[in-house]
DNA sequence: ATGTTC
């Protein structure tokens, strides 16, 4: 690998040497860079740096790890004109993304019934390995989702009219179903409005901290809030639209001559059949997932409904905003078309860049970002300084312990038990997955956020720390 | 992440 050099306190670059087309940029501080060094992370950004069309730099976020060819959190802009797309580039779970709902409660409203909410909650989502929804799909239906995404969901009365302005893209992108194979929709159709599992949750959480009072005043949140965020995806339906994609490209990237460092890189032009093809299939499952989250919104807010004993629209449980962190998009930045990959990365749009909801067209856009279970999830704002890295921060915290050793080293049972002390509910499908996900096996999050502010990526606004979490 | 190896 070429030398790795520091840039400034939070910044190192691989300079550009040999097959790269760009250098590599990462942002870092020294735990974070170290932690980096310890898997493929850095040689896997050096690869993606080799890859045709690819302007500015290969991205890593501080919360980057190891992926399949790319690593997550990671972003790539390729020029729409001469650059490729990848399946490597978006990653499996296809528009995994989180939303947040916002609330008019209080920590005296909820604190007594949060086993009752959570529980509730958890009853009423669909969870866990290989979980299926509670709603039986046609495959007209199916086609419909996946063509329009989260409008489709409101159409059948899951949630309100006012919901789709809330969410990136509106909840929809261009999605073509004969795109999709037979396989991906048999394993869709029965499982969307399903949370999943590994790191997919749905937590209630409470403001305890405030950084940018005027910013968070204008996203309507405040200290001692109580809100509710959902981190999932498009479930077996992406995965399997993702592996169908890379064995298409297996062929594509041999048949258009593409020079690729690494196997796992497997692409092709964007403006070839195959390339076509998989944006569209892709699309198809970033669809798949908003519709997912907006059927799960909508069982969330009757079950804190029907808890609370109050009408869902009473408690203003409306969206803040539903942001992808998989997903790669079109997007005009100063004044050229590139496709932009973002695997593992978080959308950070600034005020005045246009694609925003009226309401946050001065403000800027909400950037959400999930933690761990026991420690804290943020909200941010995208600013004008977010357009270093073609509008993108983090996504997370980022794990560093493998799922394996996470199970010899926790015991579900024990993590419960340590969090139920610190006033943290969990209600699991599994002892299992608690271990998986204990705060421990990921980064901090303070500090991966900490990191986005101070290198600005996206500016703090507002921390929510867990109560209550529901997980598959 | 994932019908955790069609």
């Amino acid at each position: 690998m070429s030398e790795l050099k520091k840039v400034s306190e939070f910044i190192y670059e691989i300079e550009k040497k040999g097959e790269m087309n760009v250098p590599a940029r990462i942002y870092a501080d020294d735990a974070l860079i170290k932690k980096m060094k310890e898997d493929l992370t850095l040689k896997q950004a050096q690869n993606v740096s080799c890859l045709s069309g690819i302007e500015g730099y290969s991205f890593v976020m501080p919360d980057g790890h190891q992926g399949y060819g790319f690593p997550i959190g990671g972003v790539a802009a390729m020029d729409y004109e001469s650059g490729i797309i990848s399946p490597g580039g978006v990653g499996y779970d296809i528009n995994c993304g989180v939303r947040l709902l916002k609330s008019n409660l209080t920590h005296e409203d909820v604190f007594e019934q949060r086993k009752e909410i959570i529980d509730h909650i958890f009853k009423n989502v669909p969870s866990g390995l290989g979980s299926q929804g509670k709603v039986k799909l046609s495959s007209k239906d199916l086609d419909e989702v996946l063509m329009v995404g989260a409008k489709w969901a409101v159409e059948e009365d899951y949630g309100w009219k006012k919901d789709l302005k809330n969410i990136e893209s509106e909840g929809s992108v261009e999605g073509d179903p004969t795109k999709v194979s037979n396989n991906a929709k048999k394993r869709g159709a029965p499982q969307l409005g399903s949370l999943g599992s590994g790191n997919h949750f749905l937590e209630m959480q409470i403001i305890d901290e405030i950084y940018d009072e005027k910013i968070a005043s204008g996203f309507g949140l405040k200290e001692g809030q109580i809100c509710f965020m959902m981190h999932t995806g498009s479930r077996g339906c992406g995965h399997q639209i993702c592996s169908d994609y890379i064995q298409v490209m297996e062929g594509a990237y041999k048949k258009y001559n593409i020079k690729i460092p690494d196997r796992e890189l497997v692409c092709a032009p964007i403006h070839s059949k195959e390339g076509e093809d998989y944006f569209k299939a892709m699309g198809s499952g970033a669809n798949f997932a908003w519709a997912n989250r907006q059927m799960i919104t909508h069982w969330i807010r009757e079950s804190i409904g029907s808890v609370i004993k109050e009408d869902p629209e009473d408690l203003g449980l409306d969206i803040l905003f539903d942001v992808a962190h998989n997903i790669a998009k079109i997007e005009k930045h100063n004044g050229k078309k590139y496709c932009v990959h973002r695997k593992g990365a978080t959308r950070a749009f600034w005020k005045g860049r246009g694609e925003l909801p009226k309401e946050y067209e001065d403000i800027g856009q909400p950037v959400i970002i999930p933690g761990d279970m026991g420690t804290a999830s943020y909200v941010m704002v995208g600013i004008k300084s977010s357009s270093q890295t073609f509008g993108s921060t983090c996504h997370g915290a980022g794990r560093i312990l493998s799922r394996s050793a996470a199970i010899k080293k926790f015991r579900g049972e024990d993590i419960i038990k340590r969090l139920e002390k610190e006033k943290i509910y969990v209600k699991a499908a599994s002892p299992k997955v608690v271990a998986e996900e204990a705060p421990d096996v990921y980064k901090d999050i303070h500090n991966v956020i900490d990191v986005c502010d101070k290198v600005g990526l996206a500016k703090k606004v507002a921390r929510l720390r867990p109560m209550g979490v529901a997980k598959g």
